[in-house]
DNA sequence: AAATAAACCAATTCCACATTGGTCATACAA
DNA sequence: TTGTATGACCAATGTGGAATTGGTTTATTT
C-alpha cells in the first residue's frame, strides 16, 4: 500500500488534496503509462475526503491534461486518447469546404510521392482508370472511377499513413450526398474538365516530375471546388 | 411472405439458385441499403437447396460486390464496408519518415487556418502550453504538452476534418515508441529548438499572418524531423 | 467420386448485470 | 443564507456467458 494513499490526520483543505494528487500522480506515471486510477468512491475513501473535494482536484487535473476520466470506464493518467474517427459522424460535423482544405493540404502532396515513386504497373493503372472515367455511361459511374483514380494516386505514393487519410477522407465525403443530385442517366459531357486535368496529372507522374504534378493535382482540386461552390 | 422464398418445385441447379438470388437482390437493393438477409441455414431450406449449394452463389455474388459476409455478423446486401482505421495497426505498417510526410503537408495548412480562424481563448491557451512545454521536469512531460500544443493549434483551425486527421496522427507516432528513448529523469536542456520555433508560430497566429505562420509551422516541423533522422 | 448432411470452429452479437463518472436533492453546519 | 457533506439516482461503459452465424471439416450416402 502507498504511503500517498494514507488519511490525513487534519481536514485538508482543497489545495491539499490537489497537491497530494500531483505526488499520486509523479509516481504512477514513472509505470506504465495509461494507468487506471482507483474509482472516485474508493479514492476519495483512501485520501480521507469527500467525493466532492475530491472531483474539484481531478478536474483541475483533467483540464492540465494530467488524467482523463470517463464515464463507466474510470480514470487515467494521461492525456486523453482520441477517438478512432468514424466517416459517418465526422461527414455530420463537416461541410464541404472544409474537406476540399483537406484535399488540398494532401493530395497535391501525394501526386507529388507519386512521381517520384509510382511503379510501372501504378501509371499504367492510372491510365486505365483514367479512360474509364471518359467513358463513363453515367455520373454515379464516373464518380466511382474518379475515385478509384485519387486512391490509385495514394498507394502510387507508396505511404500508408497518407493513403489512409485520404481514404478516410473518401469515406466522408461518400457517406453524404453534399452538393445537388446528378440527373440519372445522363452521360458526363463529352469534354468535361476533371478529363485534361486528370491527364496533366498522369503526365506529370510518369515523367517523374514532383513539383509539376503536385501543381497539376492543385489545379485540379481547385475547378471541382469551384464547382461545388456553385460556378460551373 | 415473398415469392422469391418459396421452394423450387425441380431440383434447381447452381445456376437456378444464382439466378433466383439475384432477383432477390433485386427485391431488397430498392429497400434501406445494407439490408441483411437471413442466415445460410434458414435461406437454403427457404430456396429448397443445400447449404453447399447456396455458398456457391453466395460466394459469387460476393466478389461481384453485391453483398458482404462476416462470421458471427451475417450477410449484407452492398459493399463491404470499409474499416475504420486503427491507430496502432497503421503505426506496424509505416514509418517515421512517412508520417513526417503526413504532418509536413498537413500541419502547416492548419496553421495558416489557426491564423485565421483562432479565437482570443484558444491564443492564450497555446501560449500556455507552449509554457508548460518550457518548465516541463522531464522529457515525458514535455512530450505530453508538445502533442497538446499541436493538437490545441488543429482545434484553433476550426476544420472538423483536418483535426480528425491530426489526431489520428498522434494517435499513430503515440503508439510507438520511434527513436530512441528519453534519459529517465532528465530535463529538456533550457534552451530547447523547439521553445523558439512554438513561439514563431504562436506570434505569426496572434499577429494573423496565415503564411508565416505556415512557414514558421514548417520549419518546426523541419527542425523535428532533422532530429529524427538523426542530426542533433 | 460427388453430393449431402451433420458436426465443429471461431468471430461476433446479444443480453443481463456490475461498475463508474456525472448530477441532483436533501440534510446539516457555519 | 451559504456552503458542504451525504446519499441516491442517471447514463455510459465494461464484463461475462449464452446464442448466433459464416467458414471448415468429417462422415455418410448416392
Amino acid at each position: 500500500m502507498n504511503s500517498s494513499f494514507q488519511g490525513a490526520d487534519s481536514a485538508p483543505d482543497s489545495d491539499d488534496v490537489l497537491d497530494r494528487l500531483r505526488a499520486l500522480l509523479s509516481e504512477l506515471e514513472q509505470g506504465d503509462a495509461d494507468k487506471r486510477l482507483p474509482n472516485e468512491r474508493e479514492l476519495a475513501l483512501r485520501l480521507g475526503v469527500t467525493r466532492a473535494r475530491l472531483r474539484k482536484s481531478l478536474l483541475v487535473l483533467e483540464d492540465e491534461g494530467r488524467l482523463w476520466r470517463g464515464v463507466g470506464r474510470g480514470t487515467f493518467i494521461g492525456p486523453k486518447p482520441s477517438e478512432r474517427p468514424d466517416a459517418a459522424l465526422l461527414a455530420s460535423k463537416t461541410n464541404p469546404v472544409q474537406v476540399m482544405r483537406a484535399r488540398m493540404a494532401i493530395e497535391p502532396e501525394l501526386a507529388g510521392l507519386a512521381a517520384v515513386n509510382a511503379t510501372d504497373d501504378e501509371i499504367a493503372q492510372l491510365k486505365e482508370l483514367s479512360r474509364r472515367c471518359k467513358f463513363a455511361s453515367n455520373w454515379r459511374e464516373y464518380e466511382v472511377y474518379d475515385a478509384l483514380f485519387h486512391h490509385e494516386i495514394a498507394v502510387s505514393a507508396h505511404n500508408t499513413i497518407l493513403l489512409a487519410l485520404t481514404d478516410l477522407l473518401t469515406q466522408v465525403r461518400r457517406s453524404v450526398t453534399w452538393g445537388r443530385p446528378r440527373p440519372e442517366g445522363v452521360r458526363p459531357p463529352e469534354v468535361h474538365h476533371s478529363f485534361v486535368e486528370h491527364d496533366n496529372i498522369i503526365d506529370a507522374i510518369s515523367h517523374r516530375e514532383p513539383i509539376k504534378a503536385a501543381n497539376a493535382m492543385r489545379r485540379h482540386l481547385q475547378t471541382v471546388e469551384d464547382r461545388l461552390v456553385g460556378r460551373d
